[in-house]
DNA sequence: CTGTTAGCGCGTTCAT
DNA sequence: ATGAACGCGCTAACAG
């Protein structure tokens, strides 16, 4: 552990030559330059990021916070995020909340700390308090949501899917390929994150003058065990009351999948699905899942791109890029 | 953005009162507490990090250096530790280093900068070089691999399962069913990844004096899209050699099923099939994948209390917590 | 071109 | 119990 003193006393030089000499700002003569760099090196010189961001209040670090780290989901983004930052020689520190409101409050509160010098934020619920908080931490941020602002320069920008056209685009592609009862497999819509797509469903069917019937809903929980179980329930219960599903993400997808194979329903045969997500699990599923690609990747570089832009060129204005989902067809589905 | 000094100012004492009172050590009457807290509340003060850091030399902050963040194998770990690292304060910052020991080497020096308090790294190739500079930097390192030291001191401790039984037990439990042609699906055997895993097969082939057979084994590259090519490869020129095979991962196994199900061999009628790693993937599969489990989770788990046992108790002397697979059975094999 | 000086914000002496 | 003073290591302004 050597720090520019010790290379001055090494070289006979002074602290602040030594700087520059390293640095490659302000004067500094070639001879002292050699001369700093041989004993840096000699002496194993690394600078302390702790002092550097004391004193520049740049950290070179910016935190992704997540709902949780059990999903697939955040996985494409993490991967793009990280890509976006290491570019950039920033790194990533990875944060997650537990779904717990508080939790994500505090982590917000922690960008006061000037740990990092920005945030990337998923959450289900943007509420008024989450975002004043947001707002009063002054840090640059991006949230993966819509959110409505009337002011035009926020400390926040967004770029986002909207999760409703998702729903939409799945149900409306059942629909088109003629199926007349299309059923919902979806996790709580108490949060955004269901009822968005609840909605999206609803306002497919209704574009297709078809009335919605909430008996065609399978509530569950956005996991595959959840999926498989409520979907056997409700196969037990009331028997294969539909041809075609939207499974509001593929765990659940995959989790319907092993229950109707259970039931020895043919997939897709008699049940087409269309999931939302289209991660790889998508892919490894027997029959492979058709599904809607949320753009996670996308999302995740344009969010990283976004905070970038504010922290390195100091941008102030807010920008929202809005992307549209993409149905990726696979073999889950059929005509009727 | 307040500091101590706000503080001081506001309450009318010094900057070393204030500081007394929030951290709670050193004297401080009642009185001068309640006012500071009460100030500090009112000015939103938040301790900047970088300037504690400088002070204390701790940074709250812990590396996980992967190889690739494109492998689900890596997920389990990585929530582990994160999960270990938050009930301690602690944040993980991610780095990978595509598979490149000049990056690793990179990232394993810019621990010299003091942005983080310890490391935990997986690589493909522990060699001397990069061991050298592990030990040089004089962090905490935890290791996700065996090596071999003869020091009772050194400043990294490994926590690990032992690849080459994790082959061992794949093959072994193939022949015990029963069969008789077991090959191999390997990425590449030039890292130690791949050849730990092919001297695993080999191990147990010839504890059960069966002479290894090299057209037996199919060389890929550990991805899904690799698995599918090279079996259906090796299908298209030499049939069905065999009636067993390992996977030496998950996503080879489930493009080596893709591969099987276009050629319309029944898997696992025809051929049983063990992956390696037991992501999960292995339950989203059809049928759903027997597989080892690597312990992931308990890697994850264990790597994070070995730094933070060096980090917050500061040992010194080396540990080593080599964790045995464990085979879990699904639905991919049958008995000959 | 170089050296002196003065912070960045916090924590820890050491006097008082 | 409190405050003054200093140092953590680096950077930048200024004087020379």
């Amino acid at each position: 552990m050597s720090t520019i003193y010790d290379i001055g006393k090494e070289t006979g030089l002074s602290p602040s030559t030594v700087a520059r000499a390293l640095s490659g700002r302000g004067y500094c003569s070639e001879e002292a330059k050699i001369k700093v760099e041989r004993a840096a090196k000699r002496l194993n010189y690394v600078p302390v990021q702790a002092a550097k961001s004391l004193k520049n209040k740049i950290t070179k670090k910016v935190m992704f916070c997540i709902p949780d780290i059990y999903n697939p989901y955040y996985f494409d983004m993490m991967r793009e995020v990280n890509n976006v930052l290491e570019k950039q020689g920033y790194y990533m520190i990875l944060a997650h909340t537990g779904h717990n409101a508080e939790k994500e409050m505090e982590i917000v509160d922690s960008l006061k700390e000037r740990f990092v010098d920005g945030m990337i934020i998923l959450s289900f619920n943007f509420d008024d308090r989450l975002m004043e908080k947001i707002r009063t931490s002054g840090m640059p941020v991006v949230l993966t949501n819509h959110y409505d602002s009337f002011s035009d320069e926020e400390n926040f920008d967004c770029a986002y899917v909207d999760y409703r056209k998702a729903a939409y685009i799945a149900t409306e592609y059942l629909l088109r390929k003629g199926h007349k009862k299309v059923g919902l497999l979806v996790g709580d819509i108490e949060e955004q994150m269901g009822y968005e797509r609840l909605e999206g469903y609803q306002k497919a069917l209704e574009d297709s003058h078809i009335s919605y019937n909430e008996k065609l809903v399978v509530h569950s929980d956005f996991t595959k065990e959840g999926g498989y179980e409520k979907y056997s329930e409700y196969l037990g219960q009331k028997g294969l009351t539909m041809t075609g599903l939207v499974a509001c993400n593929d765990l659940m997808g995959i989790g319907c999948l092993q229950a109707c194979r259970e039931k020895k329903i043919v997939v897709p045969d008699q049940l087409s699905i269309v999931t939302l997500d289209n991660t790889d699990y998508c892919s490894c599923a027997y029959p492979e899942l058709t599904s809607v690609d949320m753009r996670q990747k996308q999302v995740g570089q344009n969010a990283a791109e976004l905070l970038m832009e504010r922290i390195q060129q100091g941008r102030r204005y807010t920008k929202m890029i809005s992307l549209m989902p993409r149905l990726v067809e696979r073999n889950s589905v059929v005509d009727m």
